[in-house]
DNA sequence: AATGAATGAGGGTTCATTCAT
DNA sequence: AATGAATGAACCCTCATTCAT
């Protein structure tokens, strides 16, 4: 509860003013105690950014897998995915923001497992391009798959990041469905 | 000169322990020239950081204009300017992610300044791919293009910015003709 | 019982780290029950240190008068009283250590407390001292005494304070014979 | 200049109030300068009680050694030793208390270099007293008169340490006197 | 009687910025 | 023009003490 608190008062505050603007006093009045209170869950500030990025990832991963799961996979249910997956990283996307932008401020131990969870993410989208590709018997190199999904990834975060250009010029629902668009000729000309 | 002195000092610092966690002091110190001097030519510390971003800016895009000047577009010219920024932005790597990962930290005025120069970039593969449809013919919206100028930018990005897991995967060669296929095969398929 | 509790598990602490690094969360902890408790028994952190010092004293005291009994009283005695008191002090040399090191740390209307059994330990030397001089009919002044005595009991403590030196040198028994010896040529010469 | 400033406000503070309760900010204020300054001359506040203890220990080594000059050392330059040190005590008596408390809390690494000094002023007695011995053609063994001069130093140090009870009893000139008598009986019992 | 969560004053330290020289 | 000593606000973190349960 308290640790919810925290992290909630923590990425309000990281949104507004990163990371290190932020100060241990502020994220505990924002989280409704006291500083002393705040040491008792954490050891150091960066193990507030820890938790911070940890939670972000929890939430976004938990968020994609309620949405995608399939069974059969055609170009509708890749559109689902897509369409989930960047409507996603449009709710979250101060979340998103935030983590990014202060990956390189966690403690070298930590980076890997937030590392990891991030993979974990482009292997939602690799295994959904693999039943696509299966079903419709293509042969694709897994190297290729793995790119593609790592393309599908980061356009989700390019939604986020670059929202200042992409706004003016497409609404969520624009942007997917180009994006979506362009990733399906693509790979469906693989197969010929 | 000494403009370029501390620029220079700046970005390797910044590069190697980010922007909040230089001093001005060692800014001034890699400068070549002491504190009081250093803040002749500058008034607050986030003036550095802003010149630091536009400097940048400025050698990725006069590298890029240095490679990329085309009178007829063909596909090989696509594959050329894909290589061309994938490289610079290899070579570049760590200036690209000081800059991104800092743009926050840049104070609000200064930020449409430097965010025109990204959209600059994105003009140029824009423009790129107008040449090449025009060419061939082919009828796109602008929006469609516009988004894959964008693509193209932020897979350049990315190059720097997941390198911990496309690295291990793929070399730069590897990863801009995957790239390329990638982009040149939806993009054909257009036409048809 | 608690109250024992505490002031062993503090005066372990106080040993390890000194009064000033223990914190009374840690006092508590070493002592078996909860912060809440101890301040059950305690008004403020200096209350422990008194305890402890007091207990200490307590204990040489109590360990000195075991030792030393006597009526009629030789050299052979005083040697034993020596011995007895070294040996003392080296069995618990941590703990006079830590007394010593800490008095000052004791609030002000506590340390007339603690000198008086300081006085105690010299007041049983002073009168081992006493009888010996008694007996063999020699005429000393009180003050040489006292300073006799005093001395006694610095070196005692010496051998506890200044070990990182005397260590290499002498073995315990060594120094009480040196010291021994020493001081008995001293009082023995009084009597010409 | 600055560094003996340092060194004088800290001794003051010290002696009033022990090394863990004065703070740097008081320090820096009795200095004559602010934090920020005093930052610059050290590192950590341990770094204070290492200046602090070296500097006494340098103030009570240049007194003594200035005192003490001897070629042909007779029972009256012994005693003129004794006066001299024991009177050096006595003027530094707060310096040589403060510096004997806080011991412990030096940094481990930094200790050896204080013991040093402390074995250096015991060195300096021995070589008294040897002198002493060789003139006078008595065979004392070297561990008999490294025990004698440490004897001294500490009795030095005891009338710091025990100025509340001593002084009580006595002043420094009897103090001095009854512990030179006390010394030669011994020392000079030693050669018959 | 016992707990331990909660407090917040206060500690050591850093560093952007100024300004006398 | 150039310096760097000096400043002090503000940071992160600790811990003695309290008090509701």
């Amino acid at each position: 509860m308290r640790r919810e608190q925290m992290i909630k008062g923590a990425i309000s505050l990281f949104k507004e003013k990163g990371y290190h603007r932020t100060t241990t006093r502020e994220i505990a009045k924002a989280s409704g105690f006291s500083i002393g209170t705040l040491y008792e869950y954490i050891r150091t500030k960066e193990d507030i950014l820890y938790l911070v990025c940890d939670q972000i990832y929890d939430e976004v991963q938990e968020k994609i897998k309620k949405a995608l799961h399939f069974r059969h996979v055609t170009k509708e249910t890749i559109k689902e995915g897509l369409t989930a997956y960047f409507k996603i990283m449009d709710d979250l996307q101060d979340e998103v923001l935030v983590m990014y932008q202060e990956l390189k401020s966690l403690p070298r131990e930590m980076l890997p497992v937030v590392l990891k969870k991030e993979l974990e993410m482009v292997a939602i989208f690799e295994d959904l391009l693999k039943r696509y590709f299966d079903q419709n018997q293509t042969n694709v190199c897994d190297e290729q798959i793995h790119l593609y999904a790592h393309n599908i990834i980061v356009q989700g975060q390019m939604w986020g990041f670059r929202r200042w250009a992409l706004r003016k010029q497409y609404t969520l629902e624009q942007y997917t469905e180009w994006q979506f668009q362009q990733l399906i000729r693509g790979i469906d000309s693989l197969g010929k």
